[in-house]
DNA sequence: CAGTGAGCGAGCTTCCGCTTGACTT
């Protein structure tokens, strides 16, 4: 038994490490944090000074019991969890829970996981901090009762099963907002003017395209400078050169990383983490959820080494980047190859699409500047006073262009410039034609997930392994939807002068077609207007930078943990309570106008299960009608007659020679069939307002008869069925709805009926996922 | 996997931040 037990975060820094130390030390995992808030209640103790209820998480139970066990047995256990507030909360639930000794407890933390780095930390221990725990302590609780008070308020006020929190409902309020500015804008068009002028160079002639300092509003004013244009001569005023120098972006962290990976390798970022962890878990890149852009001194000699092997030594510059993210805790290394000299990787597509852009990018952000040359040309026109310009680049030293340049977001795109040919003041170039062409302002740009966790990292809110889940939670609440949306065709007047005609014409463009970009829903719009309206507190993009000093000065001793909870929680409990108390229920209601032919009122609102129509009210003496609102329609929008027509469903087609009457109608799934109880969901290029019983039937045949291939053997055993069926994953028997596996060695066509019984009395049904719950 | 929406009320839902499970219907 080793002398040493060391305890890191992660299973697969526990193997590195191993190697590092000698074989007195044990080095083991505890999988994050081991300990949290009773989740029966709040979990905190308000009225005894807000002390934490802490359990051991459930699945961590098994790795406790191990840790103790080797704990017990080890002269020292060495704490190493990450250097940061959760790292040191960590450190000390394993200090509590494994029972541990200070004399043979020592807190240690490394910011990179390297031989040296390692040995230093093992030289010097210290004791585990407590400030900085409550620090921890103290964001913890305050999430506790900023979501576990606010979530069942919304219940009572809204609907069941919503969620409310400092993270999640700040993201909600951005996309919120953002669709807000969207469709409040007013979009406002000019005429900008472009000329393509012919140079004479040597015995060569070129075209370069200059662009107008100046803008029209009006069509009337575009067409007169072009008329006057006409007579006119032009001339080069000035040639400006200047150099300039582009410098790399720094290494990726957890946040750029998402959002590089989204604009070039088009992944959502739950995939660029999914494949980030398995890169990591199989030793081709350091950790993958870290806020620094520090590098190693290791990393940096293996990239300077790669770069004056692979470039030459003229391409080599050795930087130093330093974060500038709120609240960064720099805990780890930034996102970096482990092996510079490893410029790609075996595995499958996308794998190694992600790691070739993580050693483009390292690589890049240690080589020279590129240097450029910016040319501006000034062109004179003879009767007028605008001038145009024409601009043009020249790379002269490449540098980290060799590699890799960043993307750019779309709000952040400009023109790229080409070269221009050798001009010289006084030239005068040739007009071959002039174009004037409507543009108009662009609407704000709504949020991909990538832009989502940049503007949220901006903003202080969330951190490296929050930014990805964030994301899911507020899709999988259905505050937001990812989706794509086709553009409209816009009209806009171009006007052309060429060989001295001037023509204008009408043309055609597409605009606003949206890709995999986040859109409120009307219960994201709806909750988020009700957080507004009574925690404008809460929900202030401020709130989590504000707090984050509370917790700094926690950490530094400068402030009581639950003195700083306490003041919180008294006003906050307080608008709860008066929420509670003076709020109604809100749905959103919003009347549409009368149905016809009854005179009854018909509205949109949010009930139990969402967005629905309402026909009839619930104070006469008949029951009001309900219908589902469908996919893509929202109570904002939804017209009185698109609100009709979703009571034509569910539709009576007719009946069979049986009797059996075949109705079609739209469910959770979209439209299906039922016919003798069973259901056949209707293809998507069938209208359900449209199919016919024939067609129906048609649907119902073809369903059964891809069950009867499904179906390799049917018995009947009294009033129960046993069915051996061909699934995604091979043969399975069914029976009483409870699926089980075919032993191996057994061959499905051959079974027989004994076979099959035996097989049922033997194993233990699959677990099926729609019952887990107790 | 598929009918919901008034009322009655039991019992359920929920936060953020650390980390990787599991074995497929």
């Amino acid at each position: 038994m080793a002398k040493n037990l060391v305890i890191v975060e992660s299973p697969a820094k526990a193997k590195t490490i191993e190697g590092f130390l000698g074989n007195e030390f044990t080095v083991k995992s505890c999988m994050g944090h081991i300990a949290d808030l009773s989740k029966k209640g709040l979990g905190v103790d308000i009225q005894n000074g807000f002390i934490p209820q802490y359990i051991i998480s459930p699945e961590k139970k098994k790795i406790v019991n191990e840790l103790k066990r080797l704990a017990q047995d080890s002269e020292i256990v060495w704490l190493a969890s990450d250097e940061d507030r959760e790292g040191e909360a960590i450190a000390w639930h394993l200090f509590e829970t494994l029972g541990l000794e200070e004399q043979k407890t020592h807190r240690i933390a490394f910011h990179e996981i390297t031989k040296s780095a390692i040995q230093e930390a093992i030289k010097t221990p210290r004791q585990i901090d407590q400030n900085l725990v409550n620090a921890q302590q103290a964001r913890r609780v305050l999430d506790r009762l900023v979501g576990f008070e606010l979530s069942p308020l919304l219940w009572k006020k809204i609907k069941p099963a919503l969620s409310a929190g400092r993270v999640q409902s700040v993201a909600v309020r951005l996309i919120v907002e953002r669709e807000e500015e969207i469709r409040n804008f007013q979009s406002t068009s000019s005429f900008r003017i472009t000329g393509d002028f012919k140079v004479k160079t040597g015995n060569k002639t070129s075209i370069i395209r200059a662009e107008l300092n100046k803008r029209f509003q009006l069509k009337e004013e575009a067409l007169a400078f072009i008329d006057k244009c006409r007579k006119a001569g032009y001339v080069i005023e000035e040639v400006e050169t200047k150099p300039a120098k582009k410098s790399p972006a720094p290494p990726f962290t957890t946040s750029t990383l998402q959002q590089e990976a989204s604009r070039k390798l088009g992944f959502s970022v739950a995939n660029t983490m999914r494949i980030a962890q398995e890169l990591y878990e199989s030793g081709k890149i350091t950790y993958m959820r870290t806020d620094s852009v520090n590098l190693s001194g290791m990393a940096l000699s293996m990239a300077h080494k790669e770069i004056a092997s692979s470039f030459g030594e003229n391409y080599v510059k050795i930087r130093k980047f330093t974060t500038r993210t709120k609240g960064a805790q720099e805990a780890h290394e930034a996102i970096r190859p482990t092996f510079a000299g490893d410029k790609t990787i075996e595995g499958d597509r996308s794998r190694k699409r992600l790691y070739e852009l993580i050693w483009k990018r390292t690589i890049a952000s240690q080589m020279a500047d590129a240097e450029l040359e910016k040319t501006t040309v000034t062109i004179g026109i003879s009767n007028a006073e605008e001038k145009f310009i024409a601009k043009g680049e020249v790379i002269r030293f490449d540098g980290f262009l060799k590699v890799y340049l960043e993307s750019k977001d779309e709000e952040e795109q400009n023109g790229e410039e080409g070269t221009l040919p050798p001009l010289n003041t006084g030239d005068q170039p040739v007009l071959a034609e002039m174009n004037a062409q409507q543009k108009f302002t662009q609407q704000p740009f709504r949020y991909t997930e990538a832009t989502l966790v940049k503007k949220l990292e901006e903003l202080g809110i969330g951190r490296p392994s929050t930014y990805a889940p964030t994301i899911s939670t507020i899709q999988k609440r259905e505050y937001v939807v990812k989706e794509d949306r086709p553009g409209v065709s816009r009209d806009y007047t171009l006007i052309t002068l060429k060989d001295d005609q001037i023509t204008e014409s009408i043309k055609s463009e597409n605009t606003g077609y949206e890709k995999a970009k986040l859109f409120p829903t009307d219960v994201g719009v709806l909750v988020n207007n009700f957080l507004m309206r009574h925690f404008t507190n809460i929900l202030d993009y401020n709130f989590t930078a504000n707090v984050e000093e509370d917790f700094d000065d926690i950490a530094e001793g400068k402030k009581v943990w639950n003195e700083m909870i306490r003041q919180f929680y008294g006003p906050f409990h307080e608008q709860i309570e008066k929420t509670l108390e003076t709020s109604g229920k809100v749905s959103g209601e919003k009347s549409l106008g009368k149905e016809p032919k009854s005179g009854n009122n018909v509205y949109v609102k949010i009930g139990r299960y969402g967005p629905m129509v309402q026909i009839g009210d619930t104070d006469s003496d008949t029951k009001p009608r309900f219908a589902s609102l469908k996919k893509g329609q929202s109570i904002e929008t939804i017209s009185l007659q698109e609100a009709l027509d979703l009571f034509k469903l569910p539709r009576t087609l007719g009946s069979t020679g049986e009797g059996e009457e075949v109705v079609v109608s739209t469910g959770r799934f979209g439209p299906y069939i039922r016919y003798q109880s069973a259901f056949y969901s209707l293809p998507k290029t069938d209208d359900p307002l449209e199919v016919t019983l024939a067609r129906a039937l048609e649907i119902i045949h073809e369903k059964q008869q891809l069950d009867n291939q499904k179906t390799l053997h049917e018995f009947k055993e009294g009033t129960t069925i046993i069915r051996v069926l061909n699934g995604r994953y091979g043969a399975y028997i069914s029976c009483n709805k409870e699926n089980y596996k075919i032993p191996k060695g057994k061959d499905a066509k051959t079974l027989t009926l004994k076979d099959c019984q035996e097989i049922i009395a033997n194993t233990e049904p699959s677990k099926s996922k729609s019952k887990k719950k107790k």
